[in-house]
RNA sequence: GCUGAAGUGGCGGAAUUGGCAGACGCGCUGGACUCAAAAUCCAGUCCGGCUCAACCCCGGGUGAGGGUUCGACUCCCUCCUUCAGCACCA
């Protein structure tokens, strides 16, 4: 018979809407699990395959914990605002405010095709007022705690879009919409978030949080920290200090020069009077490029001397002061000790402007012989004074103690992590909630203001002025100030999509409550996150913001918890035509072919069955008949006279407590794949006998549910069930039952498998001994040979070594 | 360049973590059904040798080379390749 995919998953869609059967009662549940899935940006395309792999792989997640008895939590949302919606909308010329509600629209019809378990009841729009209105409330928590702030920032500025670009948009230096046209960096004032004052906590509690550890490793390069120590260079003949920050303080012996960065403050001051026009020239032409076209330009090290010496603290020796653009301004202190024997870029840098390069570590012997430099190495220092002959990770600590605090040398740690520019020029975004007013500064929008509203307006699109194309309406800007009353100006920028990202799932269990942002009871209950399943490609953007908003929030009294996610793991990449996929690359895919032709089970279950799903896998439709084939197998058990109770044969019992057990396990582990293959075996032993009993196929349907749950609820109902299967419970397993009678014992020679036996399960090593040498083919090999010792494993194997 | 992950049939991928390599699926081959095709069902399918043929039997085999071990896809060393992330962070 003919699996009617199509009515089967139209009917358990209508009967999941109307029965309500997806929306747990949130206030009455007592064993919640609150499972989290990245909800989508709505994009005109629609939902490609990338996209529901990973919502069907946390959904087969929280049907397994439905059925598992916990009152399983699965909202959705949208996130429509930000420059990805906005661009879109340029392109077809389109407003976006017309074009969202379409997206959503079909995101919602494909969503709900894919058969997930969502709560529609608690859908979150960021475009929503009565989401952003709340996304504004926290800018002001943050700014009220002195986490927003306000300072001349760099942005990436795309000359053809003649507009702003998120960080994620900028490929290699050029337009993600525009290959081969170079972003350039524009100085304008942007508010931050301080996500720097939190670097310490978010790197250290990278060691205990459940993490995919791909995802934390991201995190902890991203952060960056790195232990090292202070040291003041007195400027010779002035009374400038010179600080810099080392990690290899056992290196200062070998510092031969200084270099500041282009933006160093002490330039000015310390630049004589026959280098001030190279100098100026210099730092102006590097101040113009931007960090991209530093890099762009090669690791080649350009650079001016600015006249200055320093002294080295520990030689007392006199040293070079160069400016140079290697050495960036907003790490560390700005300025650097150069030591060329041990730092390949100081070396590089020597090299070319023929500096001196004093070595200070006892070579290696493989230097010695290759003569292959090695950089950024530890050994036995030499040319260093007093601490010749110390081991250099020693040496880090004693020379600092030695040089004390009359050099200013002190320990302290450096983050990579910069401040979260929050600031885009853009139309499509909540109104960041501040005013300027000419008496009273920059004023915060009153809380009972919000939401400052976006305004509709016919031409949003961006200017190269710099400015949010907000700015150009006067009626909008110009309002008063909350303060004095008098006239005061908005903040005409609209905050980063990654803010409105950033706090969404706080706010799904809570939109019943429009009186404020997270409802304490409904947070105690459900937060933090249970699970959160999402792609890798946000491991330091989203989840990064998401850590440190929550500590943020926690702090300020607003949570009781600092982490978001008990636990989070990384799905994988779908992988076409041997890339990822994705818009740019051209090989998307959209599912709603698949899903007609062959329905949304067999579609779930196919991407599922690709590979290991956090790993991904190559997508290729040939292997979806596979997976039609098989549920068409299972939809006609139905036809089939079922025997009440569970099989009689102890194997196919056996089999049975086994299917569950590893299914269950597979599922836990996220190897859907695998779980799906034993469903296949579990199967095909059934399709080949001739009786069924009620049990073996009750089971099966169960487990099957997470994974084809329109065919599971079909079944289910055929076997007389009256409810959703998903009021049901996941079946048990029992250990004693899966040990079979008899194993398959391998008997080796020298490791080479001979023979294989069957043997009573447990039976002796004495007696496993015995078998292997009286057994036909083993004399056979042996052929008269010694054996010089027998290795036994109970159950498994007889290797005999001659 | 640095960091991380991974290399297994024609293809996607399994292998209880050191103990039967190739589960499961796709594809392919042969057969059944059919006037025929599709669909479905059954059988076979790592490579090579032996054999009229099949079964058996024998040898080889998890990117390459070496090592540890009674025994290595699994552990160690060297190299090659692919993917992902970071990219002058002192």
């Amino acid at each position: 018979m003919r699996y009617p995919f199509k009515e089967i998953e139209q009917k358990w869609q209508r009967y999941w809407d109307e029965n309500r059967t997806n929306e747990p009662d949130l206030k009455k549940a007592t064993k919640p699990f609150y499972n989290l899935m990245m909800f989508p940006y709505p994009s005109a395309e629609g939902l490609h395959v990338g996209n529901v792999f990973a919502f069907t792989g946390s959904d087969i997640f929280g049907r397994t914990k439905r059925l598992q008895g916990y009152d399983v939590f699965e909202p959705i949302g949208f996130d429509a605002f930000g420059i990805h919606s906005e661009n879109y909308a340029i392109k077809i010329r389109q407003h976006p405010n017309q074009l969202i509600p379409q997206n959503v629209r079909n995101f919602t019809r494909q969503l709900k095709e894919i058969g997930l378990m969502l709560d529609w009841s608690h859908t979150v729009y960021t475009t929503d007022p009565d989401y952003y209105r709340w996304t504004q409330w926290i800018f002001l928590q943050m700014y009220k705690a002195g986490l927003a702030y306000r300072k001349m920032g760099p942005v990436n500025w795309c000359p053809e879009c003649k507009t702003v670009l998120a960080d994620e948009q900028v490929i290699n230096g050029e337009c993600e919409r525009h290959p081969g046209v170079r972003v350039i960096k524009k100085e304008l004032e942007q508010w931050f978030f301080k996500i720097t004052n939190y670097a310490e906590r978010l790197h250290n509690n990278l060691s205990w949080i459940d993490w995919s550890e791909t995802t934390k490793h991201a995190q902890e390069v991203w952060i960056g920290r790195s232990e090292g120590a202070e040291v003041d260079f007195p400027v010779v003949g002035q009374e400038a200090k010179v600080r810099t920050f080392t990690t290899r303080m056992d290196t200062l012996f070998g510092a031969t020069y200084m270099v500041l960065s282009p933006e160093h403050l002490l330039i000015e001051k310390l630049t004589t009077d026959e280098q001030r026009q190279a100098v100026g020239e210099y730092v102006r032409d590097a101040k113009q490029k931007d960090r991209l076209e530093r890099i762009a330009g090669g690791r080649d090290k350009s650079g001016v001397f600015l006249g200055a010496s320093a002294l080295n603290p520990a030689t007392e020796e006199t040293i070079p002061i160069w400016v140079a653009d290697y050495v960036l301004m907003d790490y560390g202190t700005g300025a650097i000790m150069a030591v060329p024997a041990n730092d390949e870029r100081d070396y590089e840098f020597a090299q070319k402007w023929g500096l001196p390069i004093k070595e200070i570590h006892e070579p290696l012997p493989e230097e010695r012989v290759t003569g292959i430099k090695i950089f950024g190495r530890e050994g036995i220092l030499i040319n260093s004074g007093r601490f010749n002959g110390m081991e250099s990770e020693k040496a880090r600590d004693s020379i600092r103690d030695w040089l004390g605090e009359k050099a200013g040398a002190a320990k302290t740690v450096n983050y990579r992590l910069r401040d979260w520019c929050i600031s885009r020029q853009r139309y499509w975004g909540p109104p960041i909630p501040m005013l300027y007013c000419d008496t009273c500064g920059i004023v915060p929008v009153p809380e009972k203001d919000l939401p400052v509203l976006l305004p509709e307006i016919d031409n949003f699109l961006p200017d190269d002025s710099g400015k949010s194309p907000l700015a150009r309406i006067d009626s909008w800007v110009y309002t008063t100030c909350a303060k004095c009353g008098g006239r005061a100006r908005r903040e005409t920028d609209v905050n980063d999509n990654f803010l409105d990202s950033a706090w969404y799932f706080l706010r799904y269990p809570s939109t019943d409550h429009s009186d404020r942002a997270m409802d304490p009871e409904m947070t105690k209950k459900w937060l933090p996150v249970d699970r959160y399943i999402g792609g890798n490609e946000h491991a330091v953007l989203h989840l990064m913001y998401t850590r440190f908003l929550c500590m943020a929030l926690h702090d300020m009294g607003h949570l009781h918890f600092e982490e978001p996610f008990k636990k989070f793991r990384a799905h994988g990449l779908i992988i076409r035509d041997g890339a990822k996929m994705s818009k740019s690359k051209g090989n998307i895919v959209n599912p709603d072919e698949d899903i007609e032709r062959f329905g949304a089970d067999t579609f779930r279950m196919y991407l599922m069955f690709l590979g290991p799903y956090q790993e991904g896998g190559d997508f290729r439709e040939s292997g979806i008949i596979g997976l039609f084939r098989f549920l068409e197998r299972v939809y006609n058990l139905m036809e089939q006279q079922l025997e009440s109770g569970s099989a009689k044969d102890e194997q196919l019992n056996s089999l049975q407590h086994e299917t569950v057990k590893r299914v269950t396990q597979d599922i836990e582990a996220l190897k859907y794949n695998t779980a799906i293959a034993r469903l296949m075996e579990y199967v095909n032993v059934l399709k080949r006998d001739k009786t069924l009993y009620r049990g073996q196929v009750e089971t099966l349907v169960l487990l099957l549910a997470p994974f084809a749950p329109h065919l599971a609820e079909e079944m289910w109902e055929g076997l007389g069930h009256r409810e959703s299967i998903f009021r049901a419970s996941w079946p048990s397993y029992e250990e004693s039952k899966i040990k079979r009678a008899e194993v398959t014992v391998v008997l080796q020679i020298n490791g080479k498998i001979r023979d294989r036996i069957n043997v009573p399960v447990n039976l002796s090593e004495e007696e496993l001994e015995q078998r292997a040498y009286s057994n036909e083919k083993i004399k056979q090999h042996l052929d008269g040979k010694k054996i010089k010792k027998t290795v036994v494993v109970k159950n498994k194997l007889v290797n005999l070594v001659t």
